[in-house]
DNA sequence: GCGCACATGTAAATCGTTACATGATTCG
DNA sequence: CGAATCATGTAACGATTTACATGTGCGC
């Protein structure tokens, strides 16, 4: 599935498994997460498909790297992938699971902390969006549109863990309140 | 997974198998999604582990039900999931990773049409929301702060749909509009 | 010498999708 | 009588997690 697209569209550079996973923690991984042990599989996968092709090389720290690159044929399944339309109802979200059951637990204090929890985490996180965008504006001029294409795609994914972060913690925040006004009606 | 504990939730209520999908489609397929076989192959394994009991019923049209319902255990299982704090770093979107490799077409054109069916596809998805919300809130004096437990937090999940939805139908709009103003300064 | 970052994998188990198989009832 | 809805499942494959296994180089 997407797993392996996203692996082709990082290997349009050459890069090896260990730093693959850096990138996903860095920047893939608000929108999909994978373990190294998966990523080391499906790269070979990927290759006994024909879709990547990899070279060992020597490392300044440590063993061996394979560094892995995109094939013609993986730059094909790439190009499919984007041309065939948004990829919609694969979205995922445990915590609203989560919340949705809540009234199982009959106690507005958990409820709270959970929510509280979940706001600061929101917060967290937008800060860190916010330092990544102060950065990037900061360094290159033509930032946000005049950016090469490559980036400005990059780019419209920041503005939408930008913009959707913050509803969250909007969200988050109106939640925290509503909960601490039934507690106050039906105290513990 | 979570999965597991979404149907132990549902379970709390009586319910078969074909009428989880139902409720699955309706109201959960926006946080996690489901087939019917991996229900049913999930059912059977949460009743070999004792967390579920089923019996046989007849059915008014069509072959005899297998109605299930949560144990003690099971109901351990859930608060035990709901004790532990939000469940983060869970979220999945493939379309966003689809954005983030659109340079990659180097195709202004196919962008817009990308951005544009998204558009739509998040307005859509509103609109269904806030018919959700009109009509709970016209039939319900108690909407939306004098609910019961549970459909309290369950309409804490509706309000983050709504909020982040919205927030994504705006993003969506504008990030249309700068893909067409790129397109009008580099024409085909 | 110990722990951490670098670096790559295998094995087993579970999760999830797709395709296949069956059959009753209802509506047009 | 054909299609849709109701109803339950199996088999095969692929995706994902968790645990295990190994070894280098660097800093404290």
């Amino acid at each position: 599935m997407s797993l392996d697209h996203i692996l082709l569209g990082i290997l349009r550079k050459p890069a090896n498994g260990y730093a693959i996973k850096q990138a996903f923690d860095e920047v893939f991984s608000h929108f999909w997460a994978a373990k190294l042990s998966q990523i080391y599989r499906t790269l070979k996968r990927l290759e006994a498909q024909g879709a990547l092709i990899s070279r060992s090389a020597p490392s300044e720290k440590g063993p061996d790297k394979r560094i892995y690159n995109i094939t013609p044929k993986g730059r094909r399944q790439l190009r499919d992938w984007l041309t065939r339309g948004p990829d919609i109802g694969e979205e995922r979200c445990s915590y609203l699971a989560q919340i949705f059951f809540l009234g199982e637990l009959n106690d507005l204090q958990k409820s709270l902390e959970f929510m509280s929890g979940l706001e600061a985490e929101l917060r967290r996180k937008l800060g860190v969006l916010r330092a990544v965008e102060a950065y990037w504006r900061s360094s290159d001029p033509g930032y946000p549109d005049r950016l090469n294409p490559e980036d400005f795609h990059a780019q419209l994914t920041l503005q939408m863990g930008l913009t959707k972060t913050a509803a969250l913690v909007k969200w988050a925040e109106q939640s925290v309140s509503r909960i601490s006004k039934r507690l106050e009606k039906k105290p513990v």
